[in-house]
Parts: structure tokens; C-alpha cells; sequence
RNA sequence: GCCCCCGUAGCUCAGUUGGAUAGAGCAGCAGUUUCCUAAACUGUUGGCCGCACGUUCAAAUCGUGUCGGGGGCACCA
């Protein structure tokens, strides 16, 4: 379809210049040949507005205009089987059969790479998604967060990026001072502070830290121990419980419950499916003084300023409401100082791109993020944010209350563990990421057509089955070359192979517009076709050229299915 | 008060970046299997696209205003 619709323009192209070297049509600018797929079937395969959009500039009627156009078409590629005018102007194009067989001959050929198409041309693309704090275990909120940035990362990989994926570690700061120290005191019978973390996974983390400093002590210690966690390690060695202060203890407690949740962390994404090409430490920036280096550079590029001995940074130079303070007054640095230095750091690595995906509670800091991009250089739109609703979490109909100051959320954990890896991203991936979801855990673990999950997976399974059936009875699974895809007559076959030949162009929209929700739209579509067709029509009959040729559009259906679930990291079960 | 997102069928949402008679799923109602998996299929009910102006050949889509819902406006992270 790509290709037809790069052939069509070109012929539409020689019609109009044809149509001007006759003096029928004047045509100042070039105007745009836009082509688009009409949502009626009926109205043919393919459809140009070209005669429309030039009715103002041509002075004429668009349907005047059309039939000047249609009158030069020469189709010497021999696509086209059917050209005509409908409505206030519109230029339909049926397409010849032959085009559809060609299609599925591709998808023979190509296999799991159908669909891929190179609108990145390699270009370095990262997408930084999840970015937990390492403060407690994953929720559903950061669940949505993962199957998004995965599946665009997926996506954008099969549009021809190069895509590397990253999770920035919030490790800086109050908050993991809080933790290690709520870590502590639970560890030593105090009570936790009320600005601290609760919940039932802070007692595990303070066993296991009694565990591991007994074990540093004793020498038999066999976690891995990093460069900080050697001084942790050594400090462990000296503490002597249980009387010790949470001064003493902090780097050991700090170090170790950060340690806990990281491998808690990393443990649920990649249940889940998802794994990381990079694992950014907010807390590196400040070590090697990056934090340092980047504010010096704003400044030189007159971008930071002094005032109430406070460092600001001159955001509103890019369009933000106010400036933003970078260095306290009282010396230490505000969040948006480790963003600059990370942002900086991401770009230098050479990202023509970067995608962040973030809680849509976090849009108000889009601006001054932006503002840091431009401040170094680089265009606006280098950065795209992406924003994720939030997630309410139904059972039976009713939400279930969550409330992150009480340490009571719905983990990811035990949504993946209730519904599967599965159905939780697939209902993750079946809204825009920037509306709101709601999360029904009866619907997704429903076994029916309800589900579309199951729906879309059981449409995969069946046809593995067909394939099995014919194997059964002795009818190999022919080659696209060696059939007769000219017996395939009936509209849903059609309709079938015009679905299978939209799967590029929707891939190549989804990633042009950074939303992977499409493909789960195109999935659904396809597998109804599917469903429909295969209650209707029986696919192994007694005519062998018609079963070949049926087999092979089940085999590009069943591809098809295959590739599209492999970008929303969902499994492509062969039985159910 | 300022900024951002959302408002489409009873419910949950799509809508190919401005196109033709606005779609799907669910719920409701009525049906379908001697046959490759019924985790499936068919039919049917349901709409001032929040409202009002404007932009143009054409607006659910763009602009302005307005109402309703959510979120953000820190020398917090």
C-alpha cells in the first residue's frame, strides 16, 4: 500500500502537469496530493482530495476540476482497476486484484519483518520510560508507563529507529535519605517517621539488611558489591547493632535498601516483559560532577543567572511562565539541576530524539525541560514528552481505593500476577496514553469475546489450529509463488488482504504520531475480519487450488497478527 | 487567578492530523454450532460530536469565547 500510494501520486503528479501544458488547468503552486483510504469500502481502495483543493485557487467546480484530472490519469504500472468522481469532488481509485496478491507474497517473504518500514532511517531515538523512584515496588500507574514506552519502543524500532531505552533512577535526595532511614528504623524497632515509607515491603527490607550485615561480618557475604557498596559494606562491618545511630548507618542502610528495590524493580519489568538498554543513576550526575559542568555551560551561554542568591535558569527565554531556580539559597540543588545535567548528558550521547514518558501530573514541568533543551542548542522538538493518565483499578465495577501516602497502591505486581502479563498490557495499550483508564480486572481475565485480548490472541490460535488440521490431513502449507490467488473472490477475502496491506501504513502512523494504542485498534480490526470470516467459510475444502490459495491468506493473516502483538509485547499463543 | 489535558451512543472509547451518510466494543433485545477451537458468529435499538460564534469548497478535528470534569502552577521530589 505504501508503494501503491507513492504510485499514485506520481501518476496523479503527471496528470496535473499534463493538465497544466494543456492551459486546462493554471496550477500557481504545486498543490499537495494528499491520498487517504475512504472509511466506506464501497467508495474504492484509495482516494485523493488533489480536485477539491484546488477549486479555490483554479476557480472552478471541484467536480470540473476532478474530470480534467481523471481525463490525464495514464496508469502505466497497471494498478488501478477503477477510477471515478463521487461526492463534491473526491477521485476514487479502485485497485486491481492483482495488487492484493502481490501483498501477500510480500508478507510470505518478508515474515516477521512485514510491516517494518524505514521512516527513521537509523536515526538514534532514546525513550526514557518508568523512572521510579527506587522507594517502594512499581504500581499500576508505572505499569502503564512500561507497556507504553515499550511498545513505542518496539514500534519506533520497526519504523527504522534506532531506539535505546532507558530508565533514570531518581536515587538523589530526601527521598532516599527517607528511605534508608525508615529502612532503619524498622529495622531497629523505632517507629518510621510520618513523612516516611510504610508498608509491608520496608520490614522485608530491614530483615534482609540484619541478614546481610551478619553476613558482611562473618565474611560469607555474596551479593554483589559495588563501589558504594563497599563502603556500605565496610561501615556494616563496624556497626554494632543494636546500638547504633541512623548517622552511622545511613551510607549501609541507604545504599542497601536502594539496592533491594532496584532488584525488586527490575525483577517486576522484566516479569512483565520489559527490559532496559540503560540504567541511568540521577545519583552518577552528581558524583562526577556533571551537575557542576552543565550550569557552568548555561551560564556561559547566558542562560543562568544569579538573583536572591539563589541560580536561576533563564527559562522564560523560551517561552516558560517564569524562571526556574536551579541552585538554592541555601547551596543545594533543586531537582531541575540533575534534569539539566541529565538532559545534557542524553544529548551528547547523540540522540537526534528524545521521548520521555511521564505521569500526566508532571506536565507543568514540561516547559522548563524544554527550556533546558533549547538553552544548549538543540531545537524545541528534539524532546517529546509523552504524557500517561493514571489508572483506576476496578473490581467488580467499583474502583479500588489507592492512596500513596498510606503505602496503599495496587502493584504492578499483583496485577500481572491476577490478570497476566498478557491482558495488563494489552489494556494498557488500549487507550491513548493521555486519557484516562480504566482498568477492569474481571474484564481481562474474562475468557470471551469480551475480552479483546482473548479476542484478538484466540484469532492467532485458530489459525494455528487450521494449519495444524491441514498438516493433519496431509496439505502442506503451500508458498505464496505457487498459487492461484486469483480464486480468492470473495469480498472478506478482500477485505482480508486490503487489511493485511494496511498494516505498514499503520505502523507508519502510529510512530510518526508516538502512539502504539493504534496498533491494538488495527488488531482488533483484523482479527474480527478474521472471526467473521472463518465462521462463514470453511478454509480446507475439497478444492485444493482454493484451499492453497485460502491457506496462504490465512498465513498472512496469522503473520500479520504475530507482528502486530510482538510490538505491544503480548504473545502470540498457537493454542488456547 | 494563570497554564495543560479531556468532553463523541446508556457505559468505556476510536476517529487515518480538515473530507463523503461520525465508528467499534460492552451493556440491552432477538438469533446461530452434524462442519478446520462457540475464548466464535449474525441481526437490531441507540448521536444538536458539551454550547456559541468564526476560519473555508469542506469542521468532531483548526481559532476565539463559554460551561462542565481532571491535573498542574515550590528555593518539594
Amino acid at each position: 500500500m505504501l508503494i501503491v500510494k507513492e504510485a499514485l501520486s506520481n501518476i496523479l503528479y503527471n496528470a496535473l502537469t499534463e493538465a497544466k501544458k494543456k492551459g486546462e488547468l493554471k496550477i500557481k503552486d504545486e498543490p499537495l496530493i494528499v491520498l487517504e483510504i475512504p472509511k466506506d469500502e464501497t467508495k474504492g481502495d484509495v482516494a485523493t482530495t488533489v480536485a477539491m483543493a484546488l477549486a479555490a485557487s483554479e476557480k472552478k467546480k471541484p467536480r470540473d476540476i476532478a474530470e480534467i484530472i481523471v481525463k490525464h490519469i495514464k496508469d502505466e504500472a497497471g494498478i488501478i482497476d477503477k477510477i471515478d468522481i463521487a461526492g463534491p469532488g473526491f477521485i476514487n481509485f479502485l485497485l486491481k486484484n492483482e495488487y492484493y496478491h502481490q501483498i501477500l507474497k510480500q508478507i510470505d517473504k518478508e515474515g516477521k519483518d512485514y510491516g517494518s518500514v524505514d521512516i527513521g532511517k537509523g536515526e538514534k531515538v532514546q525513550v526514557e520510560f518508568v523512572s521510579a523512584n527506587p522507594t517502594g515496588p512499581l504500581h499500576v500507574g508505572h505499569g502503564r508507563g512500561a507497556a507504553v514506552g515499550d511498545a513505542l519502543s518496539n514500534l519506533l524500532a520497526a519504523a527504522g529507529y534506532d531506539v535505546t531505552r532507558e530508565f533514570y533512577i531518581n536515587d538523589a535526595g530526601r527521598q532516599v535519605r527517607l528511605l534508608a532511614e525508615s529502612s532503619y528504623c524498622s529495622c531497629m524497632g523505632k517507629p518510621i517517621p510520618a513523612d516516611g515509607y510504610h508498608g509491608a515491603y520496608i520490614d522485608e527490607i530491614a530483615a534482609s539488611a540484619k541478614t546481610v550485615i551478619s553476613d558482611i561480618k562473618k565474611r560469607i557475604y555474596a551479593g554483589p558489591i559495588d563501589d558504594k557498596g563497599a563502603a556500605a559494606a565496610s561501615q556494616a562491618i563496624s556497626l554494632n547493632f543494636p546500638n547504633v545511630s541512623f548517622e552511622e548507618s545511613e551510607a549501609f542502610f541507604a545504599w542497601h535498601s536502594k539496592k533491594c528495590l532496584l532488584e525488586e524493580i527490575r525483577k517486576d519489568l522484566e516479569d512483565f516483559g520489559v527490559r532496559f538498554d540503560n540504567w541511568f543513576s540521577e545519583q552518577s550526575l552528581l558524583n562526577d560532577s556533571s551537575v557542576k559542568k552543565s550550569i557552568e555551560e548555561l551560564k556561559e551561554r547566558g542562560f543562568a543567572y544569579e538573583k536572591d542568591d539563589a541560580l536561576w535558569l533563564r527559562s522564560t527565554a523560551f517561552g516558560d511562565d517564569k524562571d526556574r531556580v536551579v541552585i538554592k539559597k541555601d547551596g543545594s540543588y533543586t531537582y531541575l539541576a540533575t534534569d539539566i545535567a541529565y538532559h545534557r548528558n542524553k544529548l551528547s550521547r547523540g540522540f537526534k530524539s528524545l521521548i520521555n514518558i511521564w505521569g500526566a501530573d508532571h506536565h507543568g514541568y514540561i516547559p522548563r525541560v524544554q527550556a533546558v533543551i533549547q538553552a544548549f542548542g538543540h531545537p524545541k522538538d528534539t524532546l517529546h514528552v509523552l504524557l500517561v493518565q493514571l489508572v483506576a483499578v476496578l473490581r467488580q465495577g467499583k474502583p479500588v481505593p489507592m492512596s500513596k501516602r498510606a503505602g496503599d497502591f495496587v502493584t504492578l505486581r499483583e496485577v500481572v500476577q491476577e490478570v497476566g502479563s498478557d491482558a495488563a498490557r494489552f489494556f494498557f495499550l488500549m487507550r491513548r496514553s493521555d486519557s484516562h483508564l480504566d482498568f477492569d480486572l474481571e474484564l481481562a481475565k474474562k475468557q470471551s469475546s469480551e475480552n479483546p485480548v482473548y479476542y484478538v490472541q484466540y484469532a492467532h490460535a485458530r489459525l494455528c489450529s487450521v494449519e495444524r488440521q491441514a498438516e493433519e490431513r496431509g496439505i502442506k502449507i503451500p508458498d505464496a509463488d505457487s498459487v492461484d490467488f486469483g480464486l480468492l473472490k470473495l469480498p472478506e477475502e478482500r477485505n482480508m488482504m486490503k487489511q493485511l496491506a494496511l498494516y505498514p501504513i499503520t505502523i507508519e502512523g502510529a510512530a510518526r504520531a508516538l502512539e502504539p494504542h493504534r496498533i491494538t485498534f488495527y488488531l482488533q480490526n483484523l482479527a474480527g475480519l478474521l472471526h467473521n470470516y472463518y465462521f462463514h467459510h470453511r478454509i480446507i475444502i475439497d478444492d485444493k487450488p482454493l484451499t492453497d490459495a485460502r491457506l496462504v491468506l490465512m498465513k498472512g493473516v496469522r503473520q500479520v497478527i504475530k507482528n502486530a502483538l510482538g510490538i505491544l509485547g503480548i504473545s502470540a499463543p498457537e493454542k488456547m
